[in-house]
DNA sequence: ATGGCTACGATCCGTAGA
């Protein structure tokens, strides 16, 4: 199974660029995040037209995610139980046993902003409900753009960023919090290159110049990340016109026996 | 030097992203 996830930054806009991936790539799941798009307005008929079925939590101009899958998608849940939030940034389905959780962490703005604040206290709720997810589903994978970068090898410029909203440390201990429920990382179960990162600025020539962050991420549970046989960016939807600031985060994992 | 793009929904600028 070929799980995936993209920040498409408007579905509107990049339906042709993630039309011509699904083609290219072939996911059995995708996650979408950044959708800008109410559900009335999700291009359904598109996707299903090119063999996906679809779950969406949409949202006039911001958030919005969604779900693509080749087979059925069941028991979908939107929005995190008990945590109630107008923003659309969560999204939960079950595809072939495996449980997957779309994410659009928040940004969190600037350090010790209002949003700031609201970026810690979604990763606690987050927390909470994986915790309680892990225990109903073993095989659960958790997809999605988490606005944090976890370790300095994942930006590009440590000092120019040291302290700042995505890498401080605050946000790295939420991040790690996820990953003590016993989630793995899908992209550090393998050796990698160096300076792989899924977000560039559109300023500054940031693509050009590799100016970049890894931020979107492929959780595992200990059953799934035993299954993984592979994992990396898949950069070339980057380097397209008019592409979104984020670039497919992949995850193989091998059949069930 | 704190900017620089891009998308959106509202107008032709403000908000947000990261």
């Amino acid at each position: 199974m070929k799980l995936a996830t993209w920040n498409v930054n408007s579905i509107k806009v990049r339906l042709p660029q993630l039309l011509e991936w699904l083609s290219a790539s072939r996911p059995d799941v995708l996650c979408l995040q950044e959708l800008k798009a109410e559900e009335t307005k999700f291009p359904r008929s598109d996707l299903e037209a090119a063999g996906y079925a679809c779950a969406v939590s949409g949202q006039k101009t911001y958030n919005g995610v969604a779900i693509l899958s080749r087979g059925p998608l069941a028991d979908v849940v939107a929005g995190v139980p008990g945590f109630p939030d107008e923003q659309r940034r969560v999204i939960a389905a079950t595809v072939q046993g495996v449980r997957a959780v779309c994410v659009y962490c928040p940004n969190g703005q600037a350090v010790g902003s209002d949003k700031y604040d609201y970026k810690l206290r979604w990763f606690a709720a987050l927390r909470e409900y994986l915790a309680a997810e892990l225990k109903k589903h073993p095989r659960l994978a958790v997809a999605g753009d988490f606005n944090v970068a976890p370790e300095d090898r994942d930006v590009h410029d440590p000092k120019a960023w040291e302290g700042q909203v995505h890498v401080s440390e605050p946000e790295r201990a939420a991040w790690r919090a996820l990953l003590a429920l016993g989630l793995k990382d899908s992209f550090r179960l393998f050796e990698q290159p160096e300076k792989v990162y899924s977000w560039w600025d559109y300023r500054m020539m940031g693509f050009r110049r590799n100016a970049g962050l890894r931020i979107d991420h492929i959780l595992l549970s200990h059953e799934l990340a035993q299954d993984c046989i592979s994992s990396g960016v898949d950069k070339a939807p980057r380097k397209l016109e008019r592409p979104s600031d984020h670039a497919p985060v992949v995850a193989a994992l091998r059949a069930e026996p």
